[in-house]
DNA sequence: CAACTTTCTCCACTCACAGGACAAAGAAGC
DNA sequence: GCTTCTTTGTCCTGTGAGTGGAGAAAGTTG
């Protein structure tokens, strides 16, 4: 099958593919209701979206008391491929047109390992995907990387988790090998414009998405676009101090924010605290499995184990006053909290809005909703997926 | 005089009335080269323009070598009016259109004594200005007020320094007085946007303005635009955790930054040191005046007064810790110091730089200036003509 | 079957804009 | 003084974007 070959002609044919996109399917009067042009010049560029083939004219609806309209939709057959790769594990994902997830797979993976094992299992994942037929091949893609990415150019600078990858090429060589058009981000970013697209982040112009899994970082969406700041690395809030004098970081400084929570400190903590004997639930569960991680703290927490939960009320306590500097820094319409400690729940949600709401003032926080993320492991594919979209669905 | 009636009618008119307003006066062709358009189409816009008398074609140009080309600038009796209203004194100034300063006066002032005290001694200030000749009237007028602004309205909302002003309709209540119209926002925002337009921060599109005078904050700059956030609080950087556990401050929280560093705040730990006898220098200017400002702590540390030089490093400390955050957090191009503080001069800096640099990480310090503003007391006034010369110079 | 609705198409008219021809005004060389 | 070249500004025509109305197509309802 020959894959997307058109863009977008101009700007108003970019805003309908994307009105199709996060609307659905509708008809030539649905989409005039949204957008400001005449029917006829309406019926004009729907007409070469046709002739283009990126959309496509496909049967009746019922009629509502008049005469039935045709259903215009994007081409079926588009695919996108998001990639989301974490510190640990890659998320691999195919989509519709409309950005909807057609087949979904993880596979633990460590980023240390470099780019191009990385890539090769990125590239067998996808390949996988396409054989079950999800898709006869991608028209774009998207990829998140756990680290600033530069972002014209799709290439990684100077990443602290993953060395090996300053300066990679990412998105030319994934682009060369794929045979598509690529865009890079980093993978809070895309977590952000997850949520912002399909999750609980929808019609919000102002947002952030606190991302806490191996290492803690927060995307920023300002005005309804992402900000990535001069250099790529803007949400990078895991060395923010956050105990004065606290614990040594990877980074050469003491009591960042990520050396006192994250999924690394919290499975060293527990660890300590398993050894010291002040839990029962947690040293059986480093006996069996010879160590553990934030999953064993959120599975001991459940149990209902006081050290657990007090370990992740303090984690909270901790990422709760640090946001709520950034709240009042910031005033967001929402906060979102997401990534591999979702699993922590409610404690760890209640512990940060205390924080927050007794720290910053009323008017940042007086209708400021802290909610946990709504798409879990998929808020990075998709918003990969939206990523490349957006790119393609803009006139070239 | 009859002040300005018309506004342009597109976008081509509002872009070449910025450019002449951002670039001076020019020909043509000059104008050609700068925007995207046919010369034809550029002579139809300008003649539009000349027909409403926004601007004006005066005198030729040398010539270059060939034909001399007309003049066309700004109509040269355009003038607004710059009201920065601070915590302690007012200040207003004139502009023509290039938002040049034609005139500028000071008065102290306590914001605490309400709107309409306030309103009152600003218009008395416009009208000496304008019996001074430099203006006959004014075309538009730009305010900032020391708090959060909900910017459509132009409405102070919950402003914790200036009660009494809650939702005061300061844009209407001035306009109505002044007979233009009026723009409304926080004082740092202005403070950012002076800067912006003809200080330090030309051609940056992400930076940071830091403002230190009786209180404390922020202008936000993301991609060129002044971010307000949901409830136009953004940048009330004032509350945010210094110092665990330390001061306590007048929102009801304990160690806010302000608490620790800001005019007041140093103004109070002088006195304490002069009162417990740490320095002859403070002491004597305690007796001297009946009581200090952070003026007094500036002038003490110009003269070397080692307690006075320690006052300053210790709250320049506490603040770079805060801003170090903020740009881990934001990324930023530039940050700019300015306020009332900035006597204080490259004490404060050093401490600042010091804590910025050590604390965030290379990638988003590396290039990264930190200075004093340019502009002084002028930058909030330049703000606030550019604020209303933003409005008036887009279409209606 | 008539009357009404909704959807879509066609057509004529207006306006935005580009690009080239050309006029105006001066500089530089002969 | 005259020619040639350069720069600036104006005029004119052709093209394409876009609007709004007329009306055809395809239904529903009574």
């Amino acid at each position: 099958m020959r894959r997307m070959t058109a863009r977008p002609a101009n700007a108003h044919q970019a805003r309908l593919l994307k009105l199709l996109r996060d609307g659905g399917p509708a008809s030539r009067a649905q989409l005039g209701d949204r957008v400001d042009l005449s029917r006829s010049k309406l019926a004009v560029e729907v007409d070469r979206l046709l002739e283009t083939g990126l959309v496509v004219a496909d049967g009746l609806a019922a009629s509502r008391g008049g005469r039935r309209s045709h259903n215009i939709r994007l081409a079926p057959g588009l695919r996108f491929l998001g990639v989301d790769i974490g510190a640990t594990s890659i998320d691999v994902a195919v989509t519709n047109a409309e950005l909807e997830i057609l087949g979904h797979i993880n596979q633990p993976m460590d980023v240390r390992d470099g780019p191009v094992a990385v890539f090769e299992q990125v590239l067998s994942m996808a390949a996988k995907l396409r054989a079950s037929g999800l898709a006869e091949g991608f028209d774009g893609a998207g990829i998140g990387v756990p680290g600033p990415v530069r972002f014209p150019e799709g290439v990684p600078v100077a990443p602290p988790i993953m060395p090996g990858w300053d300066g990679f090429p990412v998105r030319e060589a994934l682009s060369q090998e794929l045979g598509c058009p690529v865009m890079v981000d980093n993978d809070v970013n895309l977590m952000a414009m997850g949520e912002q697209h399909a999750g609980v982040a929808r019609s919000v112009g102002d947002f952030l998405c606190v991302k806490i899994g191996t290492g803690i970082g927060c995307g920023i969406v300002a005005g309804g676009e992402v900000h990535r700041g001069t250099t790529g690395s803007a949400g990078d809030i895991g060395h923010i101090l956050a105990v004065p004098d606290g614990r040594p970081c990877a980074c050469g400084n003491r009591g960042c924010l990520e050396a006192h929570f994250s999924g690394a400190a919290l499975a060293r903590d527990a660890k300590e605290a398993a050894q010291q004997g002040l839990s029962v639930e947690l040293a059986s569960r480093l006996e069996t499995n010879g160590t553990l991680t934030a999953v064993d703290v959120a599975a001991a927490a459940a149990a209902g184990d006081a050290t657990a939960l007090d370990l992740i009320r303090e984690g909270g306590n901790r990422t709760g006053q640090v946001i709520a500097g950034l709240v009042s820094f910031f005033n967001p319409g929402l906060v979102v909290i997401g990534g591999g400690v979702t699993g922590l729940g409610h404690t760890l949600l209640a512990a940060i809005r205390t924080q927050v709401y007794r720290q910053s003032l009323p008017l940042a926080t007086g209708n400021l909703p802290i909610v946990l993320g709504e798409l879990g492991p998929t808020a990075g594919v998709i918003g990969a997926a939206r990523l490349i979209s957006d790119h393609l669905f803009s006139p070239a």
